[in-house]
DNA sequence: CCATCCGTGTCCGAAAACCGCGAGACTTCC
DNA sequence: GGAAGTCTCGCGGTTTTCGGACACGGATGG
């Protein structure tokens, strides 16, 4: 009689948020958690992604409640996001990768083998780059603090300078004569 | 903070129940909701296709809710299923035609190319007898009220001489001469 | 009337391509 | 020598592509 559908907010928020490195889209549902984040470099991207995954969810413009969050990790509590509620469907790969990133603590980072070797899959270096560049809630799940073995930033979805940036803003080191 | 499994019932009970055309396998859920059903004969087969489709559900033997329902089915009330709850996940296109299915009264038959007519895509005629091969709800979903064009009764996931034992219990007309 | 042939739409499984890497072998410059 | 750059290849999960299979039907041609 019925035939059901994987369960989906009905509501979305995007809200746009300025940052030193641009503006920035945070993506809340209706209990206020964390769904998406990017760039509006990227906003096509992140619209078709959402749609992909969220059917079709309104996507509503306005001010979300993760502001103060996003401020207050720009302006240097770079441990803000530590705590915040986020929430997104992936493979189990996936979800292990993303879980072992939080594990990064702000002003520090690690090679993608040792993210490999910490999930227990010493050889899936290149999956981990990969599921990492498939991270939907980018800096809270804090995927750019994942750098080459030579110390590197070799990749990031969003911009190699932003990259750079954010870990320059936390306090890690890395070798500044190779960052893009 | 948490990332979302799809949402799958944690118990499933099967139940056996006698016919007259066989042993019968239902299961249902904590809800009392169908989630499957088929013969004996295709045990191995629907435990492979629940395994699939529910992970580690426990499915565990005992008398279900729906004992009544399917006992007044074969003593002749043959329109009991219509207010039955059940439920399957499938794709956009299966529940079309799983929907549809349930348009067609007892003890009348359509062809396949009548229900796909009716789901507005006359042409996928042979999809749609593979979307209707596909029902996981058997009987209840009546996929055996579909036949050839021509009356002959073409298919049955069940086995063709149930689809025939069905269709005249339900007093429908077909060709028996080209039944199998 | 019956046998054959083909057009058809969807789904599934296999195979290949794709990468936000790293280790090792070689070259280049000091 | 050796530190650092370049090249090559193996790696593994995911995505994409592709080829067949099939619960049909209509058009043919005997």
């Amino acid at each position: 009689m019925t035939a059901a559908l994987p369960e989906i907010p009905r509501v979305l928020t995007l809200d746009r948020i300025a940052t030193p490195i641009g503006m920035a889209l945070v993506v809340t549902d209706e209990a206020g958690v964390l769904r998406a984040f990017n760039w509006t470099d990227y906003e096509p991207a992140m619209r078709t992604w959402i749609g992909n995954h969220y059917g079709k969810a309104a996507l509503a413009e306005g001010k979300g409640p993760l502001r103060a969050a996003f401020d207050a990790y720009f302006a240097g509590e770079t441990r803000v996001f530590e705590t915040l509620a986020w929430h997104s469907a992936g493979t189990p790969f996936q979800r292990q990768v993303w879980a072992m990133l939080c594990a990064i603590p702000a002003g520090q980072t690690w090679s993608y083998a040792q993210l490999a070797e910490r999930i227990g899959r010493p050889t899936a270096v290149r999956a981990v780059g990969r599921a990492n560049g498939a991270n939907p809630v980018a800096l809270v799940v804090p995927c750019h603090r994942v750098i080459g073995a030579n110390g590197s930033l070799t990749g990031y979805g969003g911009s190699l300078p932003r990259k750079r940036w954010l870990l320059e803003h936390e306090g890690a080191k890395f070798r500044r004569d190779l960052a893009a």
